[in-house]
DNA sequence: CTAATAGTGTCTATGAGACAGTATGTG
DNA sequence: CACATACTGTCTCATAGACACTATTAG
């Protein structure tokens, strides 16, 4: 055990959130070489006595500058062909997080220039080291998970309408729901959202009624998305 | 660069088969401590400048003693607290392989203690490291796969029956399957199997026709196992 | 009033589950 | 023949999708 061979693991973060209707991922810009200059996602070394989450945990706070983040985190996969990085043999952990659109700024400690940016007006190809494939596993798992499970609620505040939650599926499924269809569905499915109360004031139209999400994390049946019918 | 905390890599297997109605997963009995004696999961040191998938699929010949597994391998997770392993800093990447019942007793060149063990027969708790929890991980994948994925037909021989196939579900999923509809739901999803032209001989009653597996590698729609019922 | 958005009701097609009935082998 | 297993047909219920209709606000 005194020789094995020596890796270096890093955490790398996949931060997705929906604003403008439009689906965007955190990205920092590199500093330093390799790939000085080119967007990367967010990340660093995981300490040697630090639990792989905690080294997530850690990561996604110190690049949102957000104290305790309400969305949702998940272990996405670990990448570790030996070329990927010209340093050395660094294995890399990727994390997985959806978080409602932040009213803060990014400014993290450590991230000078980290921006929310357009996943559908990005070149992956450009990423640094093999973050293009990384950030395309990301979304595929996404896409997928929304089907089947409660968690397009990660990418709403507290409280939400149901022309929100949908809004969400259609951002990041890039494809268009029957509003009154998408009502029935949620609020029939138990445990998805839950009554708030309250409605909101002041829009265009009818006031919508506000909802929290409910304790289901799994949908049964799923939601089917449009490019998956039979 | 220079100085980065030093971590282990090693790759550990989930391998699961399907013999004699049960569902097996292929463990080793550790000779050397720690957890001397105790069931663990066939693994291994990653080489430093090996992937992480090559390791894999070393690991997986090497316990398997077959050249080439027909099955399927797929990354389950990483696994990385920092005392999971009382002889320094192991990060494990747990792999998921389901392969088809094999001919050959397990007789690997490494392993001297390798055997199929019935997972339901099995004290999770009492095996090595965090190796319980990965194994119950790497269950509940599988058993969630079955779902929505064409992955039975891994764990069975090229050429199949409808039979064997429904009872792979019944064995990992642990639940009954009305025959009939199981036949017409698989015959009639397109590209899950495809009928090879022969039959069985020598069974009791009416001989059934051998399939192979399609082309489709996700199901639409799903096989719903029962205690997902609405 | 109109425009806009929220929410409900209803029809139809599809698929799951239950299960009768038919086909084809062995002993 | 009886029996076992393979396979097909049919009925019923639940749900997705399409879409008419009603409700409630702003201007």
């Amino acid at each position: 055990m005194a020789d094995y061979p020596p890796f270096a693991v890093t955490a790398d973060l996949v931060v997705l959130t929906v604003r403008a209707d439009e689906l965007h991922v955190l990205l920092v810009r590199r500093g330093v070489p390799p790939y000085e200059g080119r967007w990367a996602l967010p990340g660093g070394f995981v300490g040697i006595d630090e639990d792989l989450v905690d080294a997530a945990v850690r990561e996604l706070t110190e690049e949102t500058g957000l104290p305790q983040p309400a969305g949702h985190l998940e272990q996405l996969g670990t990448y570790g062909r030996p070329s990927r990085d010209p340093r050395g043999r660094v294995v890399t952990v990727a994390w997985l997080a959806l978080l409602p659109d932040l009213p803060t700024p990014v400014a993290g400690s450590d991230a000078a220039a980290a921006d929310w940016v357009p996943v559908n007006r990005l070149d992956r190809a450009r990423l640094a080291f093999d973050h293009g494939r990384i950030l395309a596993d990301g979304l595929e798992r996404a896409r997928a998970k929304l089907e089947y499970t409660a968690l397009a609620t990660a990418f709403c505040p507290p409280e939400f309408t149901v022309a929100q939650l949908r809004a969400v599926y259609e951002t990041v499924w890039d494809t268009a729901l029957d509003p009154r269809n998408f009502h029935r569905k949620v609020t029939g499915t138990p445990g998805f959202v839950e009554p708030a109360g309250r409605s909101t004031e002041g829009g265009r139209g009818r006031p919508a009624r506000l909802f929290r999400r409910g304790p289901a994390t799994l949908l049964h049946p799923p939601m089917l998305r449009p490019s998956a019918r039979t």
